[in-house]
DNA sequence: GCCGTTTTCGGCCCGACTGTTTTCAGTCG
């Protein structure tokens, strides 16, 4: 059994624990577990082989036992007893806002409700309403929530959720009472889904602010409204909150509203540890719980409260416990990537395929945007949905191209196309032969059609990049967030086998896909492995998935020496002929 | 269930909001 599924057994068993009303901190401890399972760089195999589980922080005699038992043999007792004595339709009721572990077993217990469908009727019949706890409120809520649950998935893509969240926070930084906004939470963290969307402001006008806020255009009901916070609904069904605080308390409430709630954990731990109290308000001088300002440490930004707990700064985007303040603590923060490094893409098409815009319209925009190069990769003859090129189409738009280059040459300009093939990964080869991709600046290999097999999926792959013609494989898990789940495939071998080979991985930066996962790359990073950021454009527009991009090769933690679209033209060329033996 | 530079037992991050209460429990982030 492989780790991801390690980690969902014992987030499953945390969830289940909550159900049964168990110690809620027995319950972190699994889900706990479960993350450090998770982000484990080396194969957990070798960890239970070499007995070297214990060793893990966070990771005692109960858990070693239960991971080891799953791992070896595949199941685990505990887990099947647990699961046999908590009804299914538990789990799904947790989902519902307002709904918790608590209510939930109450809920069971006095009305016999064990699923969604049964706390409707429950609700509808006004029964909810009179239990000990509920009221009519209450079971409103619970049927709003079931409804809402109905209509809107329960995340939102990262592109979505800027695309609501930018206008309203340049509204709040234009009014005239907002000293600092910001946004927080998993949308300032760059998360690839985010659950809702989070603002700050500081101000000394709090309920003018919260006035202004539930009044923004494209905001469907309010939900919450208080002295200091307020939670909307916005079209599109994402719920938003905002707090506001005091300007003092602006960088305490931005670090702690930023999170992730696990990063937040850690920092307090921090904190505690230096007989000081780090909440929301303050970094307070204290061992109690304080919001006295006289106690507090002065702090203008998130910078300095991470100085006053002896780490260097951690950018949003790499708060997640995933080993920041290891690095963080010993100054070995990586510098990481920023978007406008980036100087091309090698992924995308034009209308020569299933793209929007023609070579000519291509090149001036990518041009105007500032960029070096831009690959153009449009689909091979198998993908005849999306208008795939045969080898002679192939060849005529290398002609296409390069006399396009030349008018670009002679016109004094330092931007160029390339040419290129994001060729498909068949079942036994690639749909062109080694002839016309060694005619090419860059070749993506992409498998369209997987098959339901992780073996021969992993073979496929590993062929491919096995393949001294192909730079690099495109979107490796063929993902669509919130949509589809990745094909099977063993991640693991095929970046053991693009290291070997010195193939490149793409980070597709399409919103729908970010793939590979960002969680992915500590290991292939690991393996010497080089990230390409790529939009797999298919209009022009698409040109800003980079900046998304960007934050989520943040989120992983890479360099610009770690992405190969860093590198201007010429060293880029250089690197196009390596792979080749060049 | 995990952990230990006051600990092998007794803690484990904690404040805001809501609804159901009449001083607080549950949920959420």
């Amino acid at each position: 059994m492989d780790k991801e599924r390690v980690a969902e057994i014992l987030v499953e068993i945390g969830t289940l624990l909550e159900l049964k009303g168990e110690n809620p901190f027995k319950t972190r401890a699994y889900l706990n577990g479960a993350r450090i399972i998770e982000g484990l760089n080396e194969p957990l195999k070798k960890l239970i082989e070499e007995e070297r589980l214990g060793e893990l922080k966070g990771i005692g005699d109960a858990l070693q036992q239960k991971i080891t038992e799953l791992v070896t043999t595949g199941k685990l007792k505990y887990y099947d007893d647990l699961k046999a004595s908590v009804p299914s339709g538990l789990v799904a009721m947790l989902e519902i806002p307002g709904l918790g572990p608590k209510k939930i077993i109450a809920l069971n217990k006095n009305l016999g409700v064990d699923s969604v469908e049964k706390l409707e009727a429950a609700c509808k019949d006004g029964k909810v309403a009179e239990l000990d706890g509920f009221g009519e409120k209450t079971q409103t809520k619970l049927l709003e929530g079931i409804a809402h649950r109905r209509l809107y998935a329960q995340r939102t893509r990262l592109d979505d959720a800027l695309a609501v969240a930018e206008p309203v926070l340049e509204n709040l930084r234009a009014h005239s009472d907002v000293i600092r906004c910001s946004t927080a939470g998993s949308l300032r963290r760059w998360r690839e889904t985010i659950g809702d969307i989070d603002f700050l402001v500081s101000s000394k006008q709090p309920a003018n602010i919260i006035e202004f806020f539930v009044a923004q255009p494209g905001i469907i009901s309010v939900s919450a409204k208080g002295d200091t916070k307020a939670s909307v609904i916005l079209a599109g069904g994402i719920q938003a909150d905002l707090r506001v605080v005091t300007d003092e308390e602006f960088p305490f409430a931005l670090a702690y509203f930023t999170g992730s709630k696990e990063h937040n954990i850690v920092m307090r731990q921090r904190a505690i540890a230096r007989g000081l109290r780090l909440n929301e308000y303050g970094l307070f001088k204290s061992k109690e719980e304080t919001r006295d300002p006289k106690l507090r440490v002065a702090c203008a930004t998130e910078d300095e409260i991470y100085s006053a707990l002896e780490l260097a700064y951690v950018p949003p985007e790499m708060r997640e416990d995933h080993g920041e303040f290891d690095a963080a603590e010993k100054g070995k923060l990586p510098r990481l990537l920023e978007w406008t490094d980036l100087k091309g893409a090698l992924h995308n098409h034009t209308t020569w395929s299933d793209g929007h815009n023609t070579l000519e319209e291509t090149a001036a925009h990518m041009e105007e945007l500032g960029l070096q190069y831009w690959a153009v990769t449009d689909h091979s003859r198998a993908a005849f949905q999306a208008n795939g090129l045969d080898e002679k189409r192939v060849r005529e738009q290398i002609k296409a191209i390069v006399q396009l280059n030349k008018k670009l040459a002679d016109d004094g300009l330092d931007f160029r196309l390339l040419t290129g093939s994001e060729v498909d990964i068949l079942k036994d080869k690639l749909d062109f032969d080694d002839d016309l991709l060694s005619e090419l600046d860059v070749v993506v290999a992409s498998l369209h059609v997987p098959a339901n097999n992780e073996a021969e999926n992993t073979k496929r792959l590993i062929r491919a990049a096995e393949n001294k013609f192909v730079h690099t494989l495109g979107h490796l898990t063929g993902r669509l967030l919130l949509e589809r789940e990745a094909y099977p495939v063993n991640q693991e071998a095929v970046i053991d086998a693009c290291a070997e080979t010195g193939t490149w991985i793409e980070l597709n930066c399409n919103p729908w896909r970010m793939d590979l996962d960002w969680r992915k790359w500590f290991y292939a990073r690991s393996k010497g492995v080089k990230c390409v950021i790529n939009p797999d454009a298919h209009r022009n527009g698409d040109a800003d998935y980079l900046r998304l991009g960007a934050g989520v090769a943040r989120k992983a933690w890479l360099t610009k020496a770690d992405v190969i679209n860093t590198m201007p033209m010429e060293k880029l060329r250089k690197e196009l002929a390596k792979k080749r033996g060049g």
